[in-house]
DNA sequence: ATAGGCTCCGTACCATGGTACGGAGTCAAG
DNA sequence: CTTGACTCCGTACCATGGTACGGAGCCTAT
């Protein structure tokens, strides 16, 4: 079941192959012994390695460092829910602070582009683009 | 007009004075004449440099890099609308996508900390958290 | 007039998250 | 049995956005 090469798993996770080596190096992946016998010299990875390189992808998308990934797979092992809840709170709450952040700032370019228009003769004012 | 010390400069627009300088280096803000007369070798700026420097840091917010910026300010300069609204454009599609992500986010790091509730004897499912 | 606090400036260093390089080994197909 | 693609590994380098350091000079209050 561990049938994967490096470059296998890195195109699983829409990865390079450099970057599976960096979470290895951090910590964050596993580095499995180096096969015998016919495939010598060569690691192989299967579908638990998958599923925690695209659990990385998901996680930093939703703003958690590597670090903290690293605490989380820490925690999915030892099944502390009162920090991964912990965790879990803190980082919706940093969330929704930034999601406010990033609509008012999408009303400020909609403003900006609607104002300043290619036929409109009105001030085009991007330096107060996000006041208000 | 031009009454503020680098220091005051940063203190109105949230940051350190290493950043302003920072700032000043990568050609975001100018670098006045330092002073003659009673406050000679002093640089001073007004409220054209404050606004400039808000402006930095909201357009920050909004995702723009500070390569982005410079060319916003350049455009605020200029009057390219085309340019302008471009950018705009661009960025407003890039927030979309990234604030779509976010609270899809939200959405598994809400449903981790219901089902992984302190009294709660089900699975505390981190790895799959961000799945679907 | 002297101490504390700010300014000026160049240069160096930092964290984060990778990306590249280069030499060596291995494996599979032609 | 050679060619091409891939692996392994250490080390170095990169971009972004700052932050720190250190020796000057100058301003203000005590």
């Amino acid at each position: 079941m561990s049938q994967l090469t490096i470059g296998k798993l890195a195109d699983a996770g829409g990865v390079g192959v450099e970057t599976v080596r960096y979470y290895q190096r951090r910590g964050l992946l596993p580095t499995p012994e180096r096969g015998g016998g016919p495939d010598a010299g060569v690691r192989r990875y299967g579908e638990e390695e998958v599923r925690r390189l695209r659990f990385i992808r998901s996680a930093q998308a939703a703003g958690f460092t590597l670090e903290e990934i690293g605490e989380l797979l820490e925690l999915d092992a030892t099944d502390d829910r009162a920090r991964a809840r912990e965790l879990a709170r803190a980082r919706i709450a940093a969330l929704d602070v930034k999601i406010a952040e990033l609509v008012h700032a999408r009303e400020g370019l909609a403003r900006l582009a609607r104002e300043c228009g290619s036929g409109s003769a009105g001030p085009c004012p991007i330096l107060t683009a996000f006041e208000g």
